[in-house]
DNA sequence: TTTATTTGTTAGACAAATCTAATATATTAA
DNA sequence: TTAATATATTAGATTTGTCTAACAAATAAA
């Protein structure tokens, strides 16, 4: 198996490369809080394990075996935040920590037992899909918030980025995932938007939160 | 806080001056898998850090700083038991593994959650008293099954040895924690026992096994 | 197209945790 | 009480993961 560390460095670069394509020492650096001669010694070392590509001055690339090592240590990460939150109470909010240092437990049946306890979930808290046994993502394809136009009707699926202050802001507004919402009104100057959720509440998102929510479109009628 | 590893040896160094009253550097690098020259240079730095008492050629000792952190790691350890076993339906013999791993989690809220789930469990799975938050542990006195006398009737509380080998075993002869026990017959012989089961079932045990099992006594009235 | 800035690499140091080999002390047996 | 054995310590090497400082390459600005 692979080191705490080295598993680290395999899920972070899967996931920059998921959000932005180009990876670099630097942007990975910056991702970890390390140095970059740090990464590119780690980089070189996992190139020996045929984990990462790796050539001077390139952009960072894992192989098909480290994608699917990234992926499936992304799996134990997501399970276990589902598990905090559906089976012992936490907030979406207050999971990433601790599942950060939960994804390293090597244990085949623990995960396997959350798994089934959870009725095997495709998605966790936060809305990010959770990587099969074989590490295959199984992509949704939602529409930004911010893209939407007023008088559309969608359903709160996923948030795109997972600060705890983020989380907190929604936790207070009264946005969960599943929340239907309509679009009221989309102000052309700064691009904040009015809602109004099916609770009945109206609230005024900022384009840098909307920004960051996925939704799912509904036929109007589905009211 | 401590690394994973200074964390174990403090662990093994508690539990192992509870069983055997004085550690010496060779009985904790056995326990340890470790070669005595790790140990020693091991317990040169935790008694830096003021959580063991070391002096040269003499036996190693937790200070009370020591004995606390110790406890603590415990009592996570058996929280962590309990919660496998109770919530998430392992059996006994396949935890320790696990906990092995959890133990080592930063995160009070976790294992503060696990407690209140659990409703303040005072033991774990294999009867072992689970710390308190002060690492106060609560001593039961309960008997070796050993030293019972026919015509006895008992409880089995605790299990003293806890390989995976021999907790399947008493999975196989029926015997749980709880199992109300009475001894039909003790052979002078060779210490091995014949015993009735609640259940029905009789069964023999030799004194390798009984030596093992802590019970309670009960009134005979009690049947 | 030179120059400046950013990004990436190499070299070398360091702390943590481990080991082997050599040596010292303590304990047990003769 | 000496010799043999068991236990403990020291010295020094090794692996892993990190860092800083110095240098090299690529990119952006002038
Ligand atoms: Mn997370
Ligand atoms: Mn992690
Ligand atoms: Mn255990
Ligand atoms: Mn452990």
């Amino acid at each position: 198996m692979h080191s705490h560390t080295e598993e680290n460095y395999l899920k972070a670069l899967f996931l920059l490369s998921q959000e932005n394509g180009k990876v670099t020492v630097l942007s990975l650096s910056r991702h970890l809080n390390n140095k970059m001669p740090s990464v590119n010694s780690m980089m070189k070392k996992l190139a020996e394990k045929k984990l990462v590509k790796y050539k001077s001055y390139q952009p960072l690339e894992l192989t098909e075996k480290g994608k699917k090592e990234a992926a499936l240590i992304l799996r134990k990460h997501r399970l276990t935040e589902m598990y905090l939150v559906e089976k012992m109470g936490f907030g979406w909010e207050n999971v990433h920590e601790i599942a950060e240092q939960v994804e390293h437990i090597q244990s085949k049946a623990f995960f396997d037992k959350m798994d089934e306890i959870l009725g095997f979930p495709k998605f966790d808290p936060h809305g990010s899909p959770i990587p099969d046994k074989n590490g295959i993502i199984e992509w949704y394809n939602y529409t930004h918030l911010n893209d939407c136009i007023s008088g559309e009707n969608v359903v709160l699926m996923a948030v795109t980025h997972t600060s705890d202050e983020f989380l907190k802001y929604l936790n207070k507004v009264n946005l969960n995932l599943g929340t239907q919402i309509k679009i009221l009104e989309r102000e052309d100057f700064d691009q904040s938007m009015k809602l109004i959720l099916n609770s009945g509440t109206e609230i005024t998102l900022s384009a840098a939160a909307s920004r960051n929510l996925l939704v799912k479109k509904q036929n109007s009628r589905q009211k």
